[in-house]
Order: C-alpha cells, then sequence, then structure tokens
DNA sequence: AACTCCTTCATTTTT
DNA sequence: TGAAGGAGTT
C-alpha cells in the first residue's frame, strides 16, 4: 500500500486518506482522478473497510471495468471482486432483479433499450389513432425520459396543473394517456427502460423503508465518479442510500460537464457542499497530461463561462508548441489537411497512428477524415456510431433469446414474430395486440391460449401461432439444462436466421452472418467465463443480464494500430499525444442548436474544454470557408471559440491573405478583389435558399449581432430598443418586447412569428434589425 | 408478402 | 446528401 501511496502528490494523497465523511473531489482534465479513486478504494480496504460494503459508481462500464483491474493488482483479484462497482444501471438493475418481486416485476424483467421504447411509443401513439406528425415519437419519448428522470410518475403528471398544460399549449394533450400507456405496456411486457432502472430504484427505496435500510448498512462507503454528469433521479439514489453512514466521495469536474442535454445536472456537483454537512473539499489542480500551451489556453475559454466552481490548472510539464489553427476552403480541403498533417508529424517524429485522435461535433463530420485517411492509406477507426447490439441481426437473435427469459416481452416478440417470415402479417399482429390489450395479458399468453380467445384470426394463421409458441417453448426447456451458448446456437439454426442471411448472399448478408457468428464466439466467451466462477452456471439469464446494458463488447478488440476518429462527447476521458479538433465554425461548433440560452452555449463551451485537454502534446483547431452541410454548399465562419483562445496560445498557419486557401480566389479572376479586403468581408448567412429576403431592401440586411472581432464588444449596445422589428435566422420575424441588462450582458426579450417569445442574449444572437 | 417509392430527418449519447 | 422508416403498389 506504502507503495502505491508513494505516487501520489500531496494534493491527490489528502483525498485518498479521507476516509470517513463527506466528500467532494474537484478534478481538473488529466490531474489523476482516477488514480485517486482505485487507490483510495484500496487504501478504504486496507483500513479494514469490506470491499462489500463499498459501492463505486461510474459513468461507463468500461470505466468500471478498467478501475477494477486496477484495484486487482493492489488488492489481489480475490478481494477486488466482492466490490460493488458498475454503472448506475447495471448496479441498480442487480439490486432491482433482487427486489423486483416488492414492485410487481418479474426477477427476470427485459431491459429495453432506447429502440426497444421508441418503437414502443410509436406503436401507441399508432393504436390511440392519433397524428403522428404532432406526436412525433421522438419528442414524446424523449419526453417521457425526461419526467422519468424528473421522478414525475404518471400519477404526479396527472396531479402536475402545469405540466399539462404546458403539454396542452404544445398541442398534444394525450401526452398523459400515452405516458400512461406507455408505462402500463412496459409493466405488463415485465420490461424497465433505462430511465426505470433508477426510477424503480428510486421507488424501492422510497416505499421500503426495511429494503433502504438494508441497501444504506451494505454500502457504507459510496464513491461517485463523474459526478457532473450524474442525473436527479441518479442524485436522489445517492443521497438516500449514503444518508445513514455519510461516507460518500463524489469526484468530478464542473468544466466537463457535457450531458445536459439529457438530463445531466451540473448543480449537483455545484451544490453538493450543501448537501451534506461538513463536506471535506479537494482540489487536484496540477494536470500531468498536457503541455503549458494546451493547458493554459484550455484556462482560457473556460473563464468565459460563469457558471463554474473556482479553480486553477495547471502543469509543470514542457511549455510545448502552440496550438496550430488553420483555415480550408471546404471540408474536403480539412480532411486532406488533416491527413497529410498527421502523416508528416508521424514520419517526422516516428510516432504511431494510434498517437493521434481527430474530434469533431457531429458524426456526420466523419465523411470528409475518413475519405481523406482512406487516401493517404492511414488505418483509421471511427468509435461510436451503430454499436454491436444496435445491428438489426443482433437485435433479431438476442431478440428470440428474451423471449425464452421472458416472453411477455412484447417488443421481442413482434420484432421476430414474423423473421425470419411465417406467415404472420401485420393484421394478425395487431388484432393480437387489441386481444392482449382487452384480456389484460401479454401477447404471448394470448397466442398460447389462441383457441379460448374470442378473436378474428383464421384457422391456418392460429396453427402458425401455434408453431411459434411451441418452438419458444421448447427453447425454454433446452434453457433448463443448457448453457447459453448451446442454446443461442441452436435457436439461431431451429429459426432459420442463419438460413436466411446465408441464402442472401450479398455482401451485407455475409456481413450479417458474421456479426452473428462473433455474437454466438462473444456467448462462448462469457459462458467459458462464468464457468470458471463457482456461483455461476453459464446460464442464458446470466448472459443477458449482462447484455442489456453492454455496449462495449466490439470496442477496442483487435488492437491494430489506428488513427481514432470520435465525437468530442465520446473523447471524455481519454488522451492523445495529436489531437485535430475539426469543422471550428460558428453554428457546427458551437452548434446552431445550443445557442438560444447563456447555459447551453457555456456546455458548448465545457465541450470545448474537453476536447482541447485531450491532447498531450500538440493540437490542430481547423475551420473552413464553406461545407457541405445536409446536401448543400453553405458559407461557414470561424468559430467564437478560436477568438476566445488567448492568442499567445495560438499560431495561425494560415495567413489572411494567402491564396491557396482564399475563398475569394474566384472572384480574384475579375481583378477587382485585392486581398487584404477580404478579411472584412463577411458573408451573409442565410439558412438556405427558400427564403429570399423578399421585402427587405439588401442594404438593411448586414448581420450586426455577429462576434466578428472581439467578442466581448456588444455591437448592439444601445442601438436595439424596444419595438424594433427585428429577423432571426430560424425564429423568424419578431417584436423587441423588452430589454434587459448592461453591456454584454444585455438581453432582449423577442416576441417571434416562429417560436413566441424568446429571451437572447444579444452579445450572441443573430439578429436583423428590420425597422 | 415483397417490392418500390416517398417522405422525413437529420447534435451530442451512455445506460 | 443519404439513410431509414412508412406508405402504397403489385
Amino acid at each position: 500500500m506504502e507503495k502505491y501511496l508513494s505516487q501520489l502528490n500531496e494534493a491527490q494523497l489528502a483525498p485518498t486518506l479521507q476516509k470517513d465523511g463527506p466528500m467532494i473531489v474537484i478534478a481538473g482534465a488529466g490531474s489523476g482522478k482516477t488514480r485517486v479513486l482505485t487507490i483510495r478504494i484500496a487504501y478504504l480496504m486496507s483500513q479494514g473497510v469490506d470491499p462489500f460494503n463499498i459501492l463505486s459508481l461510474t459513468f461507463t462500464n468500461k470505466a468500471a471495468r478498467e478501475m477494477k483491474s486496477r484495484i486487482s493488482e493492489i488488492v489481489g483479484t480475490s478481494e477486488a471482486k466482492n466490490l460493488w462497482m458498475g454503472t448506475f444501471h447495471s448496479v441498480f438493475a442487480k439490486i432491482l432483479r433482487i427486489e423486483a418481486d416488492k414492485l410487481g416485476y418479474p426477477s427476470n424483467f427485459t431491459i429495453y433499450d432506447a429502440q426497444d421504447s421508441q418503437r414502443l411509443v410509436s406503436a401507441i401513439i399508432k393504436e390511440m389513432g392519433l397524428d403522428k406528425d404532432i406526436y412525433k415519437t421522438k419528442q414524446i419519448s424523449s419526453r417521457i425520459s425526461s419526467y422519468k428522470n424528473s421522478l414525475i410518475t404518471v400519477k404526479a403528471y396527472f396531479q402536475n396543473a402545469d405540466l399539462i398544460e404546458a403539454d396542452t399549449m404544445a398541442k398534444r394533450p394525450r401526452m398523459g394517456d400515452i405516458y400512461k400507456n406507455y408505462v402500463d405496456r412496459c409493466f405488463k411486457a415485465g420490461a424497465m427502460d433505462f430511465d426505470d432502472l433508477l426510477l424503480k430504484t428510486n421507488e424501492l427505496l422510497t416505499r421500503f423503508p426495511d429494503v433502504l435500510a438494508k441497501y444504506q448498512n451494505r454500502f457504507r462507503y459510496i464513491l461517485v465518479d463523474e459526478y457532473q454528469d450524474t442525473n436527479h433521479s441518479q442524485y436522489l439514489i445517492v443521497r438516500a442510500l449514503s444518508d445513514r453512514f455519510q461516507n460518500i466521495c463524489v469526484v468530478g469536474d464542473d468544466a466537463q460537464s457535457i450531458y445536459a442535454f439529457r438530463g445531466a445536472n451540473i448543480n449537483n456537483i455545484l451544490n453538493f457542499q450543501k448537501d451534506y454537512d461538513d463536506v471535506k473539499m479537494f482540489r487536484l489542480e496540477q494536470n500531468y497530461r498536457s503541455t503549458k500551451n494546451i493547458v493554459n489556453a484550455a484556462n482560457s475559454i473556460i473563464d468565459k463561462n460563469q457558471t463554474k466552481l473556482e479553480k486553477v490548472v495547471w502543469t509543470a510539464n514542457d511549455e510545448g508548441p502552440k496550438i496550430k489553427v488553420n483555415r480550408l476552403m471546404t471540408d474536403g480541403d480539412e480532411g486532406r489537411f488533416v491527413a497529410s498533417s498527421i502523416f508528416e508529424n508521424k514520419m517526422e517524429n516516428q510516432l504511431n497512428n494510434s498517437d493521434f485522435a481527430i474530434l469533431y461535433r457531429t458524426n456526420a463530420q466523419s465523411r470528409a477524415m475518413e475519405d481523406a485517411l482512406r487516401k493517404r492509406s492511414i488505418p483509421y477507426r471511427i468509435y461510436g456510431g451503430l454499436s454491436f447490439y444496435q445491428r438489426k441481426e443482433i437485435k433479431d437473435v438476442l431478440s428470440y433469446l428474451r423471449l425464452i427469459i421472458n416472453p411477455a416481452d412484447e417488443e421481442a416478440l413482434k420484432r421476430v414474430i414474423n423473421f425470419p417470415g411465417r406467415g404472420i402479417g401485420q393484421t394478425t399482429i395487431d388484432r393480437l395486440v387489441v386481444a392482449a390489450n382487452g384480456y389484460n395479458r401479454s401477447i404471448f399468453d394470448v397466442m398460447k391460449h389462441i383457441d379460448k380467445v374470442e378473436i378474428n384470426i383464421n384457422s391456418g394463421t392460429k396453427n402458425k401461432l401455434k408453431n411459434f409458441v411451441t418452438s419458444i417453448e421448447s427453447f425454454q426447456v433446452m434453457n433448463q439444462t443448457a448453457n447459453a451458448f448451446d442454446l443461442a446456437e441452436h435457436v439461431t439454426k431451429v429459426t432459420g436466421l442463419i438460413k436466411e442471411f446465408k441464402n442472401d448472399g450479398t455482401p451485407e448478408g455475409i456481413a450479417k452472418m458474421e456479426n452473428i457468428e462473433e455474437l454466438l464466439n462473444g456467448i462462448k466467451d462469457f459462458v467459458a467465463g462464468q464457468e470458471e466462477l463457482a456461483d455461476a452456471t453459464g446460464s442464458l439469464a446470466e448472459f443477458m443480464e449482462d447484455v442489456a446494458l453492454a455496449t462495449d463488447l466490439d470496442a477496442d478488440k483487435g488492437d491494430a494500430d489506428h488513427v481514432a476518429l470520435m465525437t468530442i462527447h465520446l473523447a471524455k476521458g481519454l488522451e492523445f499525444p495529436y489531437v485535430y479538433i475539426v469543422g471550428m465554425e460558428e453554428d457546427l461548433f458551437p452548434s446552431g442548436m445550443s445557442m438560444n440560452t447563456r447555459s447551453e452555449l457555456e456546455e458548448e463551451r465545457r465541450l470545448f474544454y474537453v476536447a482541447l485537454t485531450r491532447a498531450e502534446k500538440q493540437a490542430y483547431l481547423t475551420y473552413t470557408m464553406s461545407r457541405y452541410r445536409w446536401g448543400k454548399l453553405i458559407d461557414a465562419e470561424p468559430s467564437r471559440f478560436i477568438e476566445e483562445i488567448d492568442e499567445n496560445f495560438l499560431e495561425i498557419l494560415t495567413p489572411i491573405d494567402d491564396r491557396r486557401f482564399n475563398p475569394m480566389l474566384s472572384a480574384d479572376i475579375f481583378g477587382d478583389v485585392e486581398p487584404n479586403q477580404i478579411r472584412f468581408k463577411k458573408a451573409v448567412k442565410r439558412k438556405s435558399e427558400e427564403k429570399p429576403p423578399k421585402f427587405i431592401p439588401p442594404a438593411k440586411l448586414k448581420p450586426i449581432g455577429k462576434s466578428t472581432g472581439s467578442p466581448d464588444v456588444n455591437l448592439f449596445d444601445g442601438k436595439l430598443t424596444v419595438g424594433n422589428v427585428v429577423e432571426h435566422m430560424r425564429f423568424g420575424k419578431g417584436e423587441v418586447m423588452k430589454i434587459e441588462g448592461v453591456g454584454t450582458d444585455t438581453k432582449a426579450e423577442i416576441n417571434f412569428e416562429h417560436g413566441g417569445v424568446k429571451k437572447l442574449l444579444l452579445r450572441f444572437a443573430k439578429l436583423d434589425v428590420l425597422g
């Protein structure tokens, strides 16, 4: 133990040795927080804390695995094995299986993934006969998700006049009914969605004091990593469980909170000290990862945010080269620049491909990068996108397996009842759903008793249904003795899934076959792994428990040397010697959809902070003059984030009049554009061509709200008054109702044609004043 | 029940 | 642009 403690600096040592009581560790980027967490857990154990009493919650499964294996190195595998370590979802799914009966759920409940939930929502909207253009599946589904994450149950919803009114105003008066149906259907199917895993845990801990006491007593020491990304539901669970012993240690960095868009609440970390008495606060401020230039540049960015905890991240590392900024003509040029820059760096410095990462704001940007890398024969790998488990063929196989465990699972059943085709059409399924709802039983139950049920289905089809039931039941019999692999292999053969893709013959079909084989191999590995454990048998149920929450079985399997391509969100927690942040343009980064409020913009800024702090030695920023988006070539302008970096840390690669990259090159042919004029020339930006400025004389169309020079100059100051008519790119025309605040914080309340009343920060709002 | 056309929709995403 | 899902056609 001494050996490990001596690896820590003073600031790291203090929280590591703080054994009892509530504590918060604000850990700057690259400050060694994982190391503190792991050594602290090992230290707790060395102080006599039973690993069985330690609960450690992480953001991803991968993080949990890595931490566990590091702790194993210190204290040994047999000890580390007893730690409760995992994501909120996986840990509480386990507990919910144990306590399921109290909530009326079977312990083998299915976990619906996002796709399952959305399909169910979509089916309910259809069954209720609602207009799908008003009740959009995605919106409804995310609304339900946010209710659940705020602990608004169906009952609570119907008691909340504000919510009901809000939905009614949004022309969706049936929202509550959809919510209710959705919850009922999930319950009937013995299914929980991702949000339920947290919501039901809260329900369990609130409704059953003895259960709460049991887990409070068990989890005497609780650690939460990435606390800045917890949502309200997770917050309440942590509070409840830590209430008795108050040995709660949360670790995070408010500057790296980037998941507010899906319910994470940055206030959880900002207010932690108010939640518990006598909170010890620690700060890890020394960065071991990056050069001075990168650390200081990142600091100068995050400085622009108002909402933050004070801390000063510093480093003893070398100064390092400046951050290189380059402007390119198009996204294609951007890709070529990045690819050749990687190539040159590799040659000059003898580097591996894996020393490089290309980070972008949106997945769509990967294509240009891929094309360029491929041309240069630089191996790369794209992270994110469709995960292995989300692929159609994999979900099909898993759906059969899910049905074996839980035949009530409606989404699984609907997926495979006619795949491979067995002559059961949509009409039949619709009738089954109606009957199931009528009898308040699962679809599978109805099919099982199809002869006793009143239903308009002809005898031929009834036989097909019976055959389907029989085959699932035969799998269930086999499940009592066979292990997961033998059963899964049997299922893929008997159902004809393998044959289906084999007969296909197309390259896609072959790829699907291979994926199924990969899944089967994965199951085989799982079974082999489980059989070594004393209390596990390698059964299908055990596998399915794992698989619902697994995402990265196919991650980093081949450790081949490649350049990493990913979104910035995915890059959180990773580090690379060389990092290229591409698409540094207004409307793209910061995203055009995240500029309406200060807090949205601040989240974008934190995202940029995360991106920059991934770099160890050298960071590149690139932006283009025009880029293809939604199939159209649109003008782009540099991101405000570039201007926000203290210029002392930047090296501008492209001189402003460099003709090779000059956007006005074609205009130059006419000989009437002087290069040095170009820098002042600002493209008039318009969303699309369908909306020509019909009524407005061109002279008035000067964009005046853009942060062209210093971002602190408020071009609106004093010029905009109540009663002005303005035009906004997205909201259309509007009238200024109110002006508040002064200087750079001036806000205007504007009543828009589209979108109603909005409060906009003038410093950022792109408004054209019409009169 | 399979096929094709058409509409829609495109931020970020782990669980 | 381009994928994916839905609706309509054979």
